[in-house]
DNA sequence: CACACTACCACGCGTTGCAAAGTAGTGGTC
DNA sequence: GACCACTACTTTGCAACGCGTGGTAGTGTG
């Protein structure tokens, strides 16, 4: 893959992934298959595994373990309150993000 | 800052970089007081300079030292054709995920 | 038993943003 | 002429992260 894509996704997966869960309670590998379909948000289990690790060390996730009906144990997350604060401020850092470069985009002349 | 604001920034400085010298031949102190003012945008030098420096390396921009008027001299850059086509194609990867992720975030009842 | 699908985990690499600190040139103040 | 402030570029080192590769374990199918 193109490698500036690459660190363009950097930094979305979280937000990515913490949208995904907060649409309900949800597992990685479902996660994975559920943002496969947006293009460009892609990602394989090894980014998104250790994202949810990460989430749930810093107390944003809660996790909830039940057997699957085909194959090892799920593992249920759900946004903390903490997750759902962090959830709302990268929102936020995301909305002034994209449209400070989208204004830059846009202020030469390119295709509309 | 924020980490994953860090994070955010990741992959969009590079674009951002290449919007400014789009809009004409310009220097890596002026595009850093230039992105100053666009909100979460705000990078300092020594993030700047490493991504022209890349970004000449890899033949994206063209360089032509000029004396300034007050302190040492400027190194004024400017897009080559394949910095021209890595800026569409950057451009475009931006709208795709930007766009997938704006879909994302507004599946669920959030502010709208 | 071989294969396929589900579901999770670990290792290692390369890239990157950024703080900190430095260097060099010009101009102004006392 | 010592001191500061502004301009402009550079170097060093750190910590974080995406992802390729390769694994493990459970269930079902032929």
């Amino acid at each position: 893959m193109n490698p500036w894509e690459t660190q363009l996704r950097k930094g979305v997966v979280e937000l990515a992934v913490l949208a995904s869960i907060a649409r309900g309670e949800t597992y990685g590998y479902r996660i994975v298959e559920s943002l496969r379909v947006h293009e460009g948000l892609a990602f394989t289990e090894s980014t998104i595994y250790p994202v949810l690790t990460r989430l749930t060390r810093d107390g944003c996730l809660a996790v909830r373990v039940e057997a699957s009906p085909a194959g090892p144990s799920r593992r249920y997350y759900r946004l903390t309150p903490a997750g759902e604060a962090r959830f709302r401020e990268m929102r936020k850092s995301w909305k002034t993000v994209s449209q400070s470069l989208s204004t830059l985009l846009e202020r030469q002349g390119g295709e509309p």
